[in-house]
DNA sequence: TTGTAGGCGTTATCAT
DNA sequence: ATGATAACGCCTACAA
């Protein structure tokens, strides 16, 4: 292997210069910069980010735990993340939680064995009573729910309030028996119960009767699941002429699980989701959604998260929350 | 921060020991090992992951560059990867080629760097013409496309043969005039290049005639573009009663573009795609495919690179190729 | 502008 | 079964 110690020797000068090309330091002779570039090149020398690293402290790299990388949601939220992250010359490096509590603390430990300079954790498993467990001392980030104030920086959904907005258009585009299709509930302030709440807060504003038989619990965020629960709420015969899906996923399922029934969107029934993920704008009939800002989210957490990883020692800053702004997309699913 | 000396100290024992008890080395008297967990788990130590990369000269990771993880078929290959490579004890860190040459290029000087064990390179822009940059002496194992006899191993899929079987399937289902919305075919061994072939193989076989007319290239292979080349190939008055698209997403976005121009599949026009990604079961209708065994090939890939990994010195094996088998998954879209 | 010394935290090797 | 020693390759601090 080739060393710095051999791109010395081989260019005539010190160790020290060559670190010092190799970082672009300022005070470097020109000539001798050179003669240092042709010895790198000639020896074919690339750095030891290991030695490096053990010798700085730090990686070069942040870690994306996710629930799943394969769903739509999550593989744009990463292109972003990744994007925005090289900006900052950072790599990211991605775990999969399994949409699990126990998923979400194993990437929390890596994080802690030093592996990644940071982490951006999507939350789904965990809650108020795992405060504690991100009372750690490396720069962390929540990213996706309003879970709670925690001690951590969180780049938050508007979740209540883009459900309710979601809901509320169903309304206006004359829907009466308004159905959900929602996901697990595992506390009160998971994705799946705050936009439970929207949909709640919307029936009651526009004066319309909550009906459980409207309600369509599912266990994942899947097409599969999503598609499932549509079946479930035609076959029903509660009747509905609108659903508010928890997920674009889950919409896009539904879609199809209509269709399966024999249900046309938006004729029979409308339908809208929760992301604006890319596949909303192809489907057919093309989905309307709710529409979170994915870039100014990432954007965001990689900003909170290099701040955290700037800070020296104990000077630290009260944890931050940034709730991302909204809108809504009307699509052919909502007769638009 | 607390390290391994530290941990020996309150422990009474010596820093090597407490390497061994980490290490899960077998020669520690189990009274010894428990003090040295207890010290671990009093003074909460974590490994520091760069020392052991440094001493080791291993760092746990793998890379995967994929041209863009947001593309549900990479995210869906990413997926598997990174469960495979966990069962090898391996981290996957994503990078993103960006679909080009030079991404490619860059991955693959990364992985030079050392920060990873192994590379997973799922290529599109490389062509015969770098065999020669491939010629690096850190494992890499090539995905995706059969590029060329390179000198790294190489999991193939099986472009021209599926393309063929895709092509022959809409014959069988009644299509007269076929056509093709391709990718940008770069070289003579890319995916378009291939499936092109394979499309024209069975056109032949089935004694139709090729009309260039018939075919609508692209740029990107993405839902946009798929469903501009649809509604191209519906305007251009050619004629047409069935599509085969060159990958999944694109098949997705034609839907759409086929519906934007009034035509019904699979009534009046059947359309085929190739890679079949989750999604495809629940398009509206659904959409027909080309299966050519993810999890196989994320498999095969990941276990090449261990082999490699596992090499010592100079006693190279000679490339391996794997070409992963497919089969036809019909759905609605050819009116299955 | 360039060089010297020292150590980051771990583990391989070789003793005992 | 446990430990002493010596690197792994790099960069911070200081010196020249």
């Amino acid at each position: 292997m080739v060393t710095i110690q051999d791109v010395a020797k081989a260019a005539g000068v010190s160790p020290m210069t060559v670190s010092h090309v190799i970082n672009d330091h300022p005070h470097v002779k020109s000539e001798t910069r050179e003669r240092v570039l042709r010895a790198i090149d000639e020896l074919d020398y690339r750095v030891n980010v290991a030695a490096r690293n053990l010798r700085t402290g730090r990686t070069g790299t942040i870690g994306l735990a996710v629930p799943e990388i394969d769903r739509p949601y999550y593989g744009q939220l990463a292109a972003e993340i990744i994007k925005v992250a090289a900006g900052h010359h950072l790599r990211v490096a991605i775990e999969q939680t399994g949409a699990s509590r126990e998923g979400e603390l194993a990437a929390l430990a890596l994080s802690r064995n030093r592996l990644y300079d940071g982490l951006i954790l999507s939350t789904v498993g965990l809650g108020p009573a795992d405060t504690d467990l991100l009372r750690v001392d490396h720069p962390v980030v929540i990213l996706g729910e309003r879970i709670f104030d925690g001690p951590v920086d969180h780049v938050a959904m508007p979740n209540s309030e883009g459900a309710r907005a979601a809901t509320r258009h169903l309304v206006e585009r004359g829907c009466r028996r308004v159905a959900l299709i929602d996901g697990p509930q595992r506390g009160e302030v998971d994705v799946s119960s705050l936009r439970y709440d929207g949909y709640r807060e919307a029936l009651d504003e526009a004066g319309l009767p909550f009906d459980p038989r409207l309600v369509a619990p599912i266990e994942q965020l899947t097409m599969e699941q999503g598609a499932a629960a549509a079946r479930r709420l035609a076959g029903s015969g509660g009747g509905f002429d609108g659903v508010f899906c928890v997920t674009d996923t889950v919409a896009i399922g539904a879609l199809r699980g209509l269709a399966d029934s024999g249900l046309r969107v938006p004729h029979d029934v409308k339908v809208i989701g929760f992301d604006n993920i890319a596949e909303g704008a192809y489907s057919v009939p093309s989905l309307s959604s709710i529409d979170p800002d994915h870039a100014l989210m990432a954007g965001t957490a990689v900003g909170f998260l290099v701040k955290r990883m700037a800070e020296k020692g104990r000077a630290r800053q009260a944890p931050r929350e940034f709730v991302s702004p909204f809108s809504l997309v009307a699509r052919e699913s909502t007769g638009g």
